[in-house]
This record gives structure tokens, sequence and C-alpha cells, in this order.
DNA sequence: AAATAGAAGTGTATATAGTACATTTAAAAT
DNA sequence: ATTTTAAATGTACTATATACACTTCTATTT
């Protein structure tokens, strides 16, 4: 059967993954980005990204080249959107999938972020990217704005244990405009998702703040029997 | 620079279409398959599909596909996801693009449809497909789900010239349930997105039912201040 | 010409969800 | 004891979603 595909043309896929952090302190949500110390395009501003290879699938590519980045596993990860313009890569005609991640900044070790480049860089004020990244980026942002309305990834840029306030502040962070403190928690407890702890964080306020955690098993159970996760809130 | 790519693999890459149509007379939700004549897997079905050729978009692939299968271009088109496991294909090692499409039936060439063996298969009941088709079928009528209730895409599965009720049992048919009349009719009738008609259908009853057409310059208009079309009804 | 039949067309009351908004509470620091 | 700072809290109002049954129109039949 080989003859079958002996005309057909075959290309360079690559995969880019648009890694988002939320700094808890700065209360801003992040990318990770590679300054690019190899040509071509050295020292400019990147996603991570990988060719794909022979024996790995399409996941498998990502996977790797978000591990490799941030020695983490089990991320949140997810495809986006696959960019097939002819020349979006000068250097050589190349397809690439993205995809999206989401990590806790306190997770990723700064020694392999220093070793492999790897700079979290706030939304708000992203450099320059090469290629056609800055597209990837704002789509991946769309998907995001969306996807934290209607199923609880948020929780993967937080801590386990996190406060209300520190919830809020992601949402307002990814929504890009303030979000009503009453009517946030109302919404977001009235769902019962959120387990509280005998303990409060103490930095930011002399009274404390109660920590929570987001209680994943209870989450599948209910959306198992039809609930629907949702904070689109005023 | 010709040497930074030569270890890296290439591979094929393929496009493939979910094809939607709607039947007015039957209400029935209708996918355009082809019936392979040819090697390999002859006699089965799958997707209108197809290899993405060295001078071609993904974009343009998928339109070529659809071009070649039906004749008809301008279509609705959206690219959905991209399908990269190891073994999706036993012949070979190819990623394929999915991209759904949506087609007014009555558009469709019978002789165009016939000489490339394809065929309007209900929804309700589609045969087995190849590879993982029936898998990006799945995905792409979950999107169209999720997509008519927010944006006026059902419009392109409907003739000009629709009634009320036409509208509504397409939206029956997309959404697999019943909905209430009344409501429907409450709620696109407030958008003012539907200019009413001076004719009359009257193939289905003596009374007649008023045609109407969707307004798309308006849409576009309203749409540019913040206007969100919403048919997510009972 | 009156009666029939069959689908199109219509409105209101109720329930639910979304929104706007200001004061009290807790605890550390002085 | 007082001050200071951020956390925590509830209610009234508005808008949207939902449930639901009868009337209208007109071709066809009698």
């Amino acid at each position: 059967m080989k003859h079958l595909y002996a005309n057909i043309p075959k290309h360079y896929l690559a995969v880019d993954c648009i890694i988002f952090g939320y700094d808890i302190v700065e209360k801003e949500l992040k990318l990770l980005l590679i300054k690019r110390s190899f040509e071509p395009a050295l020292g400019r501003w990147s996603l991570a990204g990988g060719f794909v290879q022979e024996n790995e699938s399409l996941d498998d590519a990502a996977c790797r080249v978000l591990c490799t980045l941030t020695g983490l596993s089990d991320l949140y990860m997810e495809q986006l959107y696959t960019y097939g313009e002819m020349n979006r890569d000068p250097g050589a005609r190349v397809i690439s999938t993205s995809y999206f991640a989401l990590i806790g900044i306190h997770e990723l070790d700064p020694e392999i972020q220093k070793k492999n480049g790897a700079h979290w860089r706030s939304i708000s004020n992203l450099p320059e990217l090469i290629f056609d990244h800055r597209i990837m980026v704002d789509r991946a942002l769309n998907e995001l704005v969306e996807k934290v309305k209607v199923y609880p990834v948020g929780f993967e840029l937080l801590p386990e244990k996190f406060t209300l306030v520190q919830l809020q502040n992601l949402y307002e962070a990814i929504y890009m405009r303030p979000v009503d403190k009453r009517n946030f928690r109302k919404k977001i407890l009235s769902m019962e998702l959120l387990d509280k702890q005998d303990e409060k964080e103490r930095e930011t306020s002399k009274k404390g703040a109660w920590y929570y955690r987001f209680n994943v098993e209870k989450y599948r159970e209910l959306a198992r029997n039809g609930f629907f996760f949702n904070l689109a809130v005023s």
C-alpha cells in the first residue's frame, strides 16, 4: 500500500504552549515565555515550542515541551488551535498546534526556569513575540476567560489553599475588570465546592482571611449529575 | 539554515470536514458522508477529507476538500480540533485537522453528490465511520450545539426565507429536545434580527406561515456594539 | 355556504437569577 | 483603650427564564 502515499507531501509539525501562571502577590496573570538564546530569532521572545517527533502523538509532544521546560507533569493542558498559514514561520513551512497550560507559579523551580531561558511576563505588558505567537496568545486568553466562567480550572493557577480574596483577585486578573465582592462570594460559596479550612492567611491583613480548598471530588460528583459550574459574575 | 531542519521528522497532514446539513422536510440534522469507492476501506463510510499540499494553508486545504465535494464556495466553515494520535490511521501516520461546515441541503447539486459518492445521513442514525471519524463528529456536534446558542450560524442551514416553525424545528433537531414555542418566538423576535416577508409558506398548513429573513447586516452592526445573540432556550 | 380540520400565532403570571450597594467584624499595632 | 486595615456579611431591586392553553386563519369537505 506504500505507493498510495508516494506523492503526498509531508510537513514539519510543531506544538507551541501558552503557559499561564498567576502571581498571587502582584495579582497579575503571567505568561511563561522563552528569551531565545539561539538562532534563528536570537534574543527575541517566543512561546515554548518544539517539533513533533516520529514516535509521539501531538499531545505527547506538547507534554514533552511543557515537561522539559518546567520539570512538572500532570499539569492542566488543552489543545487549542492549529495554525497552518503558508508563511507563518519564515524559516520553513511549519504547521503548529497550540496548547494552553495552567500552572501555579510557585510550583516552578527557578533553577530549571533559568536554565531554559524561561521568564514569567505579565499579560498586561507582553514583549513582542515571534511569528504568529501573539495571535496564539490572544486566542488562548479568550479561551481562558470563557473557560474559567464555566469550568473550575482557575484553581489550577492557585495553591491548594487560597482565600476568597485571592480567588476573586485571580478572576479579576483574568476578566480584566473588577468584580463585585459580595456577589462573587455568594456565587462561589453557593456552589458548595469550597471547603473552609481552620486556618487563616495572615500576610495581607491583621484580621486574616480564611483559607479554602477546592473540592475536586465533589465537583466531579456533581458534574456527573448535570451540575454546571458558573462564575460568570458582574 | 537548512541544516537546522535536517533531523526533524515530517508528517502527513490531512483535513477532515464534518459537513452538516438540515432537512427541512424531515426535520433532521444530517451529515454529508462519503461511501468509499476506493481502497483502503472500500465500501466503508468516512468524512470528506484530503491531504494538505505543499502550497496551501490548512484552511485552503479544508476549503478545497469542501469545494471539490460540493461545488460550493463561501460556505460557513470553522476549524475544530487536530487529531494526532499515533495509530489513528492504520495505513500511515497521519495527523488530521477537523473542520466543520454548515450548508443548506437544497444548495447541493445531486449530480456532484453522486459523482463523489457523497450521501446525506441522518445524525440520529449514523453508520459506522472509519478511524476516529466518529469522535470527530461527536466533537463537532457539541460545538454546533454551543455555537447556535450564541451565534446566528443556524441560518446557514436554512434557505434564505424560512418560517419561525422551521427555525424552531432546526433548533430542536440540534438540541435534540423540544423547545417551547412561545418562548422561542419571543426570544428570537425580541432580538429584531428577522425581517418578516410579505409572503407565506403554504406547503405544510392551510393557514400558511410567514416567511422571515435573517438580517446579517443588522446583526453585524449590533454585534459591533456589544450585542450578544442568544437562543439558549427551554 | 356552513362546518371541519389542522397548523400558525399569541400573552401573562410566576420563579429564578443577576445586580447594586454600605456597614460591621476581627485583630494587630500604637 | 484607640486606631487602622482588610475581611466578612445581607437585602432590595431588576431582569431574565419558564410554564402554560386558547384563538386565528384558511383550505377542504360536506
